[in-house]
DNA sequence: CGATTGGTTATTGTCTACAGTTTACCCATA
DNA sequence: TATGGGTAAACTGTAGACAATAACCAATCG
C-alpha cells in the first residue's frame, strides 16, 4: 500500500488537457458571455476552428453543447447562431431562477448544519468587504460563491445543475445591472443566514424569493440607466 | 403565383430526414428507456454505429448530447456508459419535478384562459374513459399530455423545457410503478382543473404539489411489489 | 420591369483514416 | 504463488477529405 506518504490532497492532480471538446466549449462560453460573440453572429466552424488552432470536429462538439444549454441556436444545414434573448425569454429566466434558488433555501434551511452556516457567514464577510472596497468584480464573484454554497448546503445535485445553467445564462442579460445593487444585497443575505440558521424554511423560501425577485425587478428598471 | 391549387393543410410536408445526429439521438434514447441498453452498459462507439448503419461521427454527437441530459456519463478517453440511477438521485429529480409542476400549476391558473380549462378537461375525460377501458398505455400518455398541457397553459418556455427533461428522467426511473396509480391521479386533476378554473394560484400550486408527492411516495414504497 | 430559373460559392453533414491512451492479458521472476 | 513489467488489442480523440445542401447572384423570359 502507498497510502502512506500520500497526504490527501497535497497530490498535484497533474494537469492534463483533458479534451479538447471541453476547452473549447469553455472557450465559446467565454467569447458569448463577454459579448466578443455578438447575439444573432453567424458562427462559421472553420473559422473557429482556424482561430483557436484546432479542427473542426472539437468546434462541432462544442457547438452541440451550446446548443443544448440554449447559448446557441443551431439551425440545420446552416449553422450555429449566438442566442438573441427576447426580453420575454430573460423575464421567465428569471422566473424560473427564483424558484429554484428559493427551493435551495429552503433546503439549506432544513439540511443545512452549523458548519454551513458558517461558511456562508465567511463568504458573507468577503462580499461585504469586496462592497466597502469598491472592488464589484470581488463583489459579483462573492456573490456568485454565496449562493453556489447556499445550493451546496441543500445537498440537491440535479437542482444545483438546473440553478447552475440558469444562473449563467442570467448573469449574461442582467450582467449590466448586477453591478448596480450591491450594498442592499448583503444585507439580504444576511437576512438568509439568519434564516437558515434557526432552520426556519419557510422564511428562508420567502426571503431568498424576496432577494432575486429584487434583482428581477432591477432588471426591468434598466432602461433608465 | 402558385397558392391556387395547393390546398394549404393538404401538403404532404414530405419527411425531410434531418441531421442524422437527431435520428441517432432518438434511437439511442429510445434503447435507454425501454431498458434495451441497461444502466451500466458500455457503450462502444462503433459498435453503435455499425448497428445504426451510420459512422462514428452522428453516434459521437447524439452521446454528447444524451450526455449533457443526464442520460450517459462520458468518461474521457474510455467512452460512454448508459448513467446508473441511483435512490439518492431519483429521490432529487422526485423533488425538482414536484417544484417545477407545482410552479407550472401555480401559472397556469394565473394566465391559463377558459379556453384552456376546456382543453384540460377533455384531456382529463379521455384520461378517465382510458382507465375505465383499462387502457394502461392510454392512460400513461393522458396522463403525460395532461401534464404537458398544464405546462403550456403556464406559458414559460424555460420551466418547460427543464420540465420535460426532469419528467423524462423520472419516467425511466418509475415506470413500472406508475401503472399503478390510474384511478386516484384522475381524481386529483379534476381537483387541479377546479383550482385553475377558478384562478386560485395558491390551491393550484398546492394540488399539483400533493399529487407529485403522492407519485413521489409511491415510488418510495415500490419495494414490497 | 419583375419574376423565375439556373449556376456558383460558401458552409454544413458525413465518412475515412490516423494518432494517443487506456485496459487487459501474459509471461518472467522473486 | 504473487508481483512486476511489458506487450498487444481495443477504443477514443482528432484531423482531414468528400458529398450534399442552402443561400446568393446574375441572366433570361414573360
Amino acid at each position: 500500500m502507498l497510502s502512506r506518504g500520500l497526504p490527501q490532497g497535497a497530490v498535484p492532480k497533474l494537469e492534463r488537457p483533458g479534451p479538447l471538446r471541453e476547452r473549447v466549449y469553455e472557450a465559446l462560453l467565454e467569447l458569448i458571455t463577454t459579448r466578443a460573440l455578438r447575439p444573432g453572429q453567424h458562427l462559421v466552424e472553420s473559422e473557429l476552428a482556424g482561430h483557436l488552432g484546432v479542427s473542426r470536429q472539437p468546434v462541432r462538439e462544442a457547438l452541440q453543447r451550446l446548443n443544448t444549454e440554449g447559448w446557441v441556436d443551431l439551425r440545420p444545414a446552416q449553422g450555429a447562431f449566438v442566442h438573441e434573448p427576447t426580453e420575454e425569454e430573460a423575464d421567465q429566466l428569471l422566473t424560473v431562477r427564483t424558484l429554484l434558488e428559493a427551493e435551495a433555501a429552503r433546503l439549506a434551511a432544513a439540511h443545512g448544519g452549523p458548519s454551513g452556516v458558517e461558511a456562508l457567514e465567511e463568504l458573507c464577510v468577503k462580499g461585504e468587504r469586496a462592497v466597502l472596497a469598491d472592488d464589484v468584480d470581488g463583489a459579483v464573484a462573492a456573490n456568485a460563491e454565496f449562493h453556489a454554497k447556499v445550493m451546496e448546503l441543500a445537498g440537491n445535485a440535479v437542482l444545483a445543475e438546473l440553478a447552475a445553467q440558469v444562473d449563467r445564462r442570467v448573469r449574461w442579460y442582467y450582467t449590466p445591472v448586477a453591478r448596480q445593487r450591491g450594498k442592499q444585497s448583503w444585507i439580504e443575505h444576511r437576512e438568509l443566514i439568519a434564516a437558515i440558521s434557526a432552520q426556519d424554511e419557510r422564511r428562508a423560501t420567502d426571503v431568498m424569493r424576496a432577494h432575486t425577485e429584487h434583482t428581477r425587478r432591477t432588471y426591468h428598471e434598466r432602461e433608465r440607466g
